[in-house]
DNA sequence: TAGATTGTTAATCGATTAACAATC
DNA sequence: TAGATTGTTAATCGATTAACAATC
């Protein structure tokens, strides 16, 4: 209701501020303008308080916005402050990547387990579990697992158990795409486009 | 001139297609239709039409699109037939993961070297050559180095001696926020950010 | 020729912005 | 009060789509 707002376009944006913030929290900066965040993306001023209008309980008019309020708030809002239990699919070394990443080291989502073909080594100073992808249903089914995090693609059966386990919401930084399910969603992700597209600028006059 | 089409929306689709119409030919299909690609993305028929005007040397009308062709004349201009010579400011897992895309396994960015704090261990099965932070800028002089791929935030005055060294592009997967150089592309990569989208959109009504 | 599918335009739709009133 | 900055609207801008002509 009134959510008239909640566009794609919106919610691409929410997660950059969200991260904004939290940089902001960690230099000790507790108040900020829509213009010293528009600074650090590549919206202006305007789209950041039309953006953050939902929020303008940790804003003032002629102050500006609370950081340490709007962070929460933010997180609340996103779904990040629910620490959604998470399962990798994949190797290692994909595994040691995304555990060092804040959402996961520091809070947001909680990754339960990691599963490949053959068993990953056990992560360092860690209580997540490792295991093959035939023990990936059950897991999930007995962890309450929700998230599915995909760094390599796994069979179709898998899959399926997966989601009768339990799994709701699948972030797939694969090369295969996934078709889509009922009840579940599913991200793809390509961050080489960016990589791709880098080149492309590169290759059309330098600038 | 006359590349009118050339915006920013259209360049978040090319690396896509580029991508299907390799998975097109790793099946075997050489021949589709604008529906065909339309179905593997998020957009309709008449945007992929819209956006692959600029290829109709590989379509013919009543025929579609000549995969072999289009991949081809896709990789020219998006530059990644180029061979762009790149190094990774990372550590190892995160150069073992990286090295696994086909972009840099199979061909488009050649991948000459992984540099970091301390030494990385050598990556297995490759010629990439592996160092220190301090050797970076004299490693990207002596052999050509285009593209800087950072997994973690560099001290400033490394990444000036990268610069100095030919550096013109930079894909940033690090948290840390680079500030705007003259002569230099700098891409702000965050694919946590689509996870936490995710989140979101689990956490509204499930579907 | 009939069928298929691109190429292209004009209309629609949605997102961004400029401007300023509201208010801290 | 003066200065700052949000909240909000109306106008602009750009991207998407529907429809169909062109043509293989």
């Amino acid at each position: 209701m009134a959510d008239s707002q909640n566009n794609a376009a919106v919610l691409t944006r929410l997660p950059q501020y969200y991260r904004i913030l939290r940089r902001f929290l960690q230099q000790g900066i507790y108040r900020c303008s829509s213009e010293e965040i528009a600074a650090q993306t590549d919206c202006s001023p305007t789209a950041v308080r039309s953006d953050l209008r939902r929020f303008s309980g940790c804003a003032k008019q002629g102050y500006g916005y609370h950081v340490k309020q709007l962070y929460t708030a933010l997180g609340n809002y996103l779904g990040v402050l629910d620490e959604f239990r998470a399962v990798l699919v994949g190797d290692g070394a994909a595994a040691q990547v995304i555990c060092q990443h804040p959402l996961i080291a520091v809070h947001g989502i909680r990754l339960c387990g990691v599963f490949s073909q053959t068993c990953p080594a056990p992560l360092p100073a860690s209580q997540t579990v490792t295991g093959t992808l035939a023990e990936l249903g059950a897991f999930c089914r007995e962890n309450g697992v929700s998230l599915l995090l995909l760094t390599e693609p796994i069979p179709v059966h898998v899959l399926d158990e997966a989601i009768a386990g339990g799994v709701k919401g699948i972030w797939n930084l694969s090369e295969e795409k996934l078709e889509a399910r009922d009840g579940v969603l599913i991200r793809e992700v390509h961050p080489f486009d960016t990589l791709i597209s880098l080149c492309c600028a590169l290759k059309q006059g330098e600038a």
